[in-house]
RNA sequence: GGCAGCGUAGCUCAGUGGUAGAGCAGGGGAAUCAUAAUCCCUUGGUCGGGGGUUCAAAUCCCUCCGCUGCUACCA
């Protein structure tokens, strides 16, 4: 791999009191098909992922269950570890925030911008709510008859000060904007731009960024009085996965960083877009190259929340219809960067419509009339038409358009071209209609029925980064062997060799039947 | 309140000045290789309301109605 190009991307850290539901497991799905596409594409990928363990909520909740913070967050980042497997991502670390290595790095990062003169102490002041445990702006609060400032929560709130480090948040608005001028595709999707670039101009303050009202965090180099804010110790983990401190010549660090790409939930843009390329600037590092905000699922059309109960465990979907189905349903049903809805009909659609009738459907027709039709093999092809021509052209020319839509994140457009050439292929098997053929002329069934294989061969290679599994064993299927799969062997170069014994067709994508309630 | 965006066929959306589109759903037909899958044809919309600019507006301007996002220190 030497020489070939990198490409670095990285999901959220995911803070571990909160169970793994549809939206992590869509944050990282995204992650993991861009890193499985640019591998078979030829780039040296490292695609991160991990755990964000530290906060007073975790040490409250560690405390509730009568355990040391560390013991609760080794059992609870397992969740997230096990969504891994259940999912079948492909990261290639997992990074913890309690790890030595990034407690380390955090520390070092810290006292980079404290010798830059980036961060200062000072004291922290405002209306803070214990019961909520937040502080509020005065605008936010009422004042009773008796003179009690309350928050919009209802919770009293009383005026509180403390010692705390700040960031100089303040010297750098001009030059994030420029930042964000000169590097229109930092922020995606577009319009999410316009609201941090309307956010840096209305104005920053310097950032409070260590806290002494709770232990659970990295200690502040000199002053372990204070531990750092949560959000400086969690964006370094970025760093931290590629090695930081460590940024000498030949250092991973200095091979991986900038990273390519932070995919992100959109309620935590901010903390990507305007702190932490701040933080990395005042430190004179590279700020990332883009950090991409994706939407919300709702389900059956309401708001995900536990008080309605309605939070989907992935591994329900999963079992209920299949890994890969999921993956795909997940990232084709929603133009990327908008909010979706998951419903059960919806799915049923997704997975009886495009996978089982149109794209399994193809490849079990196909497969099998050559099973019977051509002794089991890739069979002969003659001389092509222009219809053969045409078909084969427009599998050619996936690639190119596939590599362009995901460049933008555009998964649902990268499947819709995948799939007009899953239609181009069934309405060729009726044009061509093959088992007439048989009968009248073999040898262009044998013609036909190759150009088909052939398609169906570039639509299985570019389905592996959304469906491994299924795309796996329509490649099996084509007798294609595991250094036959990458997108180098796309196009007439890696084109199947007539005579190519094939294993017996098996279905890929089953039908989804509704359970019938019994009778 | 301020700023921004959206409102197009039953559903999800594309279309940003020149005779209204796609997928799914609905209706009709063909074929029978295949997971009763596929293919073809087709019903369906005063493009949120009103006003204006223009030879021409879903597309530009004004206004009204409805919905959404952002408006910093829980993560």
């Amino acid at each position: 791999m030497a020489g070939s190009q990198t490409y670095y991307l990285t999901t959220p850290i995911y803070y571990v009191n909160d169970v793994p539901h549809i939206g992590h497991a869509y944050t990282t799905l995204a992650c993991d098909v861009l890193a499985r596409f640019m591998r078979l594409d030829g780039y040296d990928v490292k695609f991160l992922t991990g755990t964000d363990e530290h906060g007073q909520k975790v040490e409250k909740s560690a405390m509730n269950a009568g355990v040391e913070p560390q013991a609760f967050t080794d059992r609870v980042s397992k969740n997230f570890r096990d969504l891994v497997s259940l999912m079948n991502y492909s990261n290639d670390d997992f990074i913890r925030t309690t790890e030595k290595r990034h407690v380390e790095s955090a520390q070092a990062f810290w006292r980079r911008l404290e010798e830059r003169g980036e961060i200062y102490l000072g004291s922290y002041a405002g209306w803070y709510s214990v019961r909520d445990e937040a502080f509020y702006g005065e605008d936010e609060l009422t004042t009773t008859p008796s003179g009690k400032k309350i928050a919009p929560t209802g919770a009293e709130c009383e005026w509180v000060e403390e010692p705390s480090y700040f960031f100089r948040l303040s010297a750098w608005q001009d030059r994030l904007l420029e930042f964000y001028e000169k590097n229109p595709d930092f922020i995606a999707p577009a319009g999410k731009r316009n609201e941090v670039i309307a956010f840096v101009k209305s104005g920053l303050k310097d950032l409070s960024v260590s806290r002494t009202t709770f232990k659970w965090g990295i200690p502040v180099p000199g002053n372990p009085e204070h531990i750092m804010y949560v959000w400086l110790d969690a964006l370094v983990n970025y760093i931290t996965a590629v090695g930081y401190p460590e940024m000498g010549e030949g250092s991973e660090f200095a091979k991986r960083w900038p990273a390519d790409l932070h995919m992100v939930g959109k309620d935590i843009l901010r903390f990507h877009t305007v702190y932490w390329p701040a933080f990395l600037m005042a430190a004179e590092m590279a700020p990332p190259r883009r950090v991409f905000a994706h939407g919300w699922w709702t389900i059956e059309g309401q708001k995900m929340s536990k008080s309605l109960g309605n939070v989907i465990a992935p591994e329900t979907l999963v079992n209920t219809y299949g890994l890969d189905q999921t993956r795909y349903f997940l990232l084709r049903e929603v133009p990327f960067g908008n909010d979706g809805d998951f419903s059960h009909r919806a799915m049923v659609n997704r997975v009886n419509g495009n996978l089982a009738n149109d794209y399994g459907n193809l490849v079990q027709r196909v497969l099998s009339m050559i099973g019977k039709n051509c002794g089991a093999a890739v069979p002969q092809p003659g001389p092509f038409t222009e219809a053969d021509q045409a078909l084969l052209g427009a599998a050619h020319a996936l690639l190119d358009t596939v590599r362009g839509e995901l460049k933008a994140q555009a998964f649902h457009k990268a499947l819709d071209a995948i799939w007009a050439v899953v239609g181009d292929a069934n309405r060729y098997v009726d044009e061509q209609a093959p088992w007439a053929l048989k009968k009248t002329d073999p040898a262009r069934m044998a013609t036909v029925l190759y150009v088909l294989a052939e398609t169906i061969r570039h639509l299985a290679i570019l389905t592996q980064p959304v469906m491994p599994d299924a795309s796996s064993k329509i490649l099996d299927q084509l007798a294609l062997g595991p250094d036959e799969r990458g997108f180098g062997r796309l196009g007439e170069g890696g084109a199947l060799k007539a005579g190519t014994p094939l294993p017996a067709p098996q279905g890929v994508f089953p039908r989804y039947v509704e359970e019938t309630k019994g009778e």
